[in-house]
DNA sequence: GGCTCCAGAATTTTT
DNA sequence: TTCTGGAGCC
């Protein structure tokens, strides 16, 4: 392979992306704004690297998601030969240290074949812990607990230095919850004991082998010479030393990111860790990559005025050479059902009207539980669609069973599945053996797999019966293993399906639902065919199970290959990051909902609420859409909504307002009210036509809201901006009766202060006299 | 031990 | 609205 060859790649670049790639060694980082082609920046330099004789083997390349590796080591094969790329190191940071981790397992005492356990698994095993220790499930919530653990882990705090921390310690007593330190030990000895890590592990683990075992640090570190790294502004501090430490020896570390779309720092990710790059290396150089090529100028231009909104951020212009193009359509609807038809009756025109494939378009959303009204909606229109993540496809009830009695060939250990599949298809093992089984385990620290293989030697009042069922289930497992040795994995897995009798099972169940799931068994040997197929035209490879099992806890739906499929989009913000379509639709523009309820109590919650808004808004090429609905059902409720202040924060002459001036009720009108059954509320509350103008929030005539003053909102209470702007309006005076949801019936005795300060004190019949924010207190004037 | 029915919770985002 | 876990009955 000549350098040559590689110039006509380079030509194709701009001044700003050329530069990063032709720097080849030492520390750099590329700050690459939406849509700036830093994909195509990162395969270029790459080959690039490759060109100038570098080893695909030396080469590291850590990505965000799967899918993304895969379609960069496409790219880089285009280029440089499918031969040369193939070496290449390339992944998430998740399934290159879980590679990296079975190889070196003896060191830190697994088995090679050790288990992940997903998040499920994970959240099972807390729960039974819980159970175990006796305590209040109501106090110690799974998934909380989880997800402190989690943080621990992300943080390098283990078990031990967790003790030896009395501030950790004691936050955890203040907070209720003494024992937390026990159920994390807990977790982490019934994961060892079964030989199983969970997503956190796999760089908690991997950072205690780099630390722990120099040689196996200066290993990795002479293999991996060139190291990449993608969307870094969403890696968390175990990543960041992982990082750290393998580029520590030859410093030739490229980071690339966009502190604008870091929005993971809920699950641990650091922003700091881009900010303070240039800190952590000797003489790192800086690129920009600022020219978008994605979005009309007006999208790029909206989204700009949005992030201004952030305090926290670094300095960087995003621009665009394209055209306007046209504005962000707002609309308004009344409910979340009518939110669904208006985007697909959408959808439907512009396809008609320009000749679109669905493919074209995306609808994004905040919460996965969003996804039902566009469902029913896009259904009706018979618009084809695919969901993007919520359950994923290997989560669902009947893969999961199959994928667990595979988990158990691969390592009997694993406890998780084994409790999941020891009594589905019902064999006999009831609740209360497995509990026998489960003390006799803890008692013996052996795993439930290994007192079951002794059954016969150990004591545990068991029942001929019970035991003879126990040894069947042995046994079966047994032979399931024997014919792994010799049979590659769809063989195996097809064989299971049926022995189990997981298939039987099934097809007693003659519902819609019951044949889906049939299917679905049927789409998971399908794309065993092709695993094992693919796997064995790779060298040193035979389709083995545990070829397949090696990841599949790590892959996600948008993994699968979908590119035969002409659908609509429909996914989370955040699955939709790094992706980039024609038109999209961002539904659920409502506070509480976006921003979310629950990530708006501090500055930096909020802003990153605003980063996944521009997330959201940059996603889009040539159309945008934000939708909102004035009421929509969230827990089987019909709750009132307020359109989301990121819709004001956008700069006004980027926004074309489509809802039709004459029905542009801000509130909800007593009309809606009867049709709801929800006459007291919307009686007092005054329905207001805003008229031919646009709704004020928009005119900028308003006092701007000061999000110092609006980020202290109650969370509780519903709308408690929905009643202000009207008292603002309709001069609430001295005297007025009204009712507030919490202390009941007052008067208003005295009014101070104006616009977003305005305050009144009202004398409660119950309670006194109280001093409340107008904006804040959700007040209805009742006489 | 297994099945059915009912009450109560759930919804923030993911490798 | 949908899912889960627990209670109670067979």
């Amino acid at each position: 392979m000549e350098k040559n060859f590689m110039q006509k790649y380079i030509d194709q670049l701009n001044e700003a992306q050329r530069q990063p790639v032709l720097k080849k060694d030492g520390p750099m980082i590329i700050i690459a704004g939406a849509g700036s082609g830093k994909t195509r920046v990162l395969t270029i330099r790459i080959a690039y690297l490759m060109a100038q004789g570098i080893d695909a083997f030396n080469i590291l390349s850590l990505t965000f998601t799967n899918k993304a590796a895969r379609e960069m080591k496409h790219r880089i094969s285009d280029i440089v030969g499918a031969s040369e790329a193939k070496n290449l190191w390339m992944g998430t940071f998740h399934s290159i240290f879980a590679r990296i981790l079975r190889a070196e397992s003896d060191h830190l005492g697994y088995p090679s074949n050790f288990t992940i356990y997903d998040s499920q698994d994970s959240a099972r095993l807390i729960s039974s812990i819980i159970k175990e220790m006796q305590l209040d499930r109501d106090v110690y919530k799974p998934k909380q607990i989880l997800g402190r653990i989690s943080n621990y882990k992300n943080s390098l705090i283990t078990v031990k230095a967790y003790f030896n921390n009395p501030e950790l310690v004691e936050a955890d007593a203040m907070a209720k919850r003494p024992r937390l330190g026990e159920i994390y030990q807990q977790y982490v000895e019934r994961c060892f004991k079964a030989g199983a890590m969970d997503f956190d592990d796999l760089l908690l683990k991997t950072n205690e082998l780099l630390t722990r075992f120099p040689e196996v640090l200066a290993k990795y570190q002479n293999r991996f010479r060139y190291i990449l790294v993608d969307e870094y502004q969403d890696t968390n501090h175990s990543q960041y030393l992982i990082v750290r430490a393998l580029s520590d020896k030859f410093q030739n570390i490229c980071v690339v990111g966009d502190d604008a779309q870091s929005i993971y720092a809920f699950r641990g990710a650091n922003i700091n860790n881009i900010l303070n790059f240039q800190k952590d290396y000797e003489g790192v150089i800086m690129f920009r990559l600022e020219q978008n090529y994605r979005s009309t100028r007006n999208i790029v231009e909206a989204a700009n005025t949005v992030m201004e909104h952030n305090k926290t951020k670094l300095d960087k212009v995003v621009w665009t050479a394209n055209d306007f193009g046209s504005k962000i359509k707002i609309h308004r609807s009344l409910t979340d059902a009518e939110e669904g038809r208006f985007v697909a009756s959408t959808i439907f025109e512009q396809k008609m009207q320009n000749q679109l494939h669905n493919g074209a378009f995306a609808i994004l959303y905040r919460t996965n539980a969003q996804s039902r009204a566009m469902e029913d909606a896009l259904r009706k229109r018979d618009i084809p669609y695919r969901i993007y993540g919520g359950l994923s496809f290997y989560q669902r009830k009947e893969i999961k069973d199959v994928l667990c009695y595979l988990r158990l060939v691969i390592n009997p250990k694993d406890e998780e599945a084994l409790v999941r599949v020891i009594n589905y298809p019902a064999r006999g093992i009831g609740d209360t053996t497995v509990e026998k089984l489960t003390i006799a385990a803890n008692h013996y620290k052996r795993s439930i797999w290994e007192v079951m293989v002794n059954i016969d030697k150990i004591d545990l009042k068991l029942n001929t019966g019970t035991k003879n069922k126990i040894n069947d289930f042995v046994t079966m497992i047994q032979s399931f293993q024997v014919i792994d040795q010799n049979q590659d994995a769809f063989y195996i897995t097809d064989y299971v399906t049926k022995k189990t009798g997981l298939v039987q099972e099934l097809k007693k169940d003659a519902t819609p639902e019951g044949m889906a799931k049939i299917q679905n068994i049927e789409e998971l040997l399908n794309g065993l065919k092709d695993f094992t197929e693919g796997q064995k035209e790779i060298d040193g490879a035979r389709g083995a199970l545990s070829e397949f099992m090696e990841d599949v806890a790590l892959a996600t739906d948008l993994d699968k290959d979908t590119s035969d499929e002409d659908r609509v989009a429909l996914m989370t913000i955040h699955l939709a990051k790094g992706l980039e379509f024609p038109h999209v639709f961002v539904v659920g523009m409502e506070e509480d909902l976006f921003p979310s309820a629950m990530s708006m109590s501090t500055r930096s919650e909020l802003e990153e609420e605003r980063r996944l808004f521009y997330v959201a808004l940059t996603r889009a090429e040539h159309h945008a859409y934000l939708t909102y609905a004035q009421s929509r059902y969230r827990w089987g409720k019909l709750t009132d909504s307020e359109p989301s202040r990121f819709i004001e924060e956008i700069d006004a002459q980027y926004l074309e307002y489509l809802t039709p001036a004459e029905t542009n009720y801000r509130y909800k009108s007593p009309i809606d009210g009867d049709i709801f059954g929800d006459v007291d509320k919307s009686k007092l509350r005054l329905a207001k036509p805003i008229g031919s103008t646009p709704p004020k929030h928009v005119t900028n005539n308003q006092p701007k809201p000061d999000l110092n003053i609006r980020k202290l909102k109650p969370m509780t209470g519903t709308n408690p901006n929905s009643a202000a702007p009207n008292l603002f309006d309709n001069k609430l005076t001295i005297g007025n009766v009204v009712m507030h949801e919490r202390f009941g019936k007052g008067e208003v005795v005295n009014l101070e202060g104006v616009g977003a300060d305005k305050k009144a004190e009202i004398k409660f019949e119950v309670g006194g006299i109280k001093k409340l924010l107008l904006r804040f207190a959700k007040l209805d004037v009742v006489g």
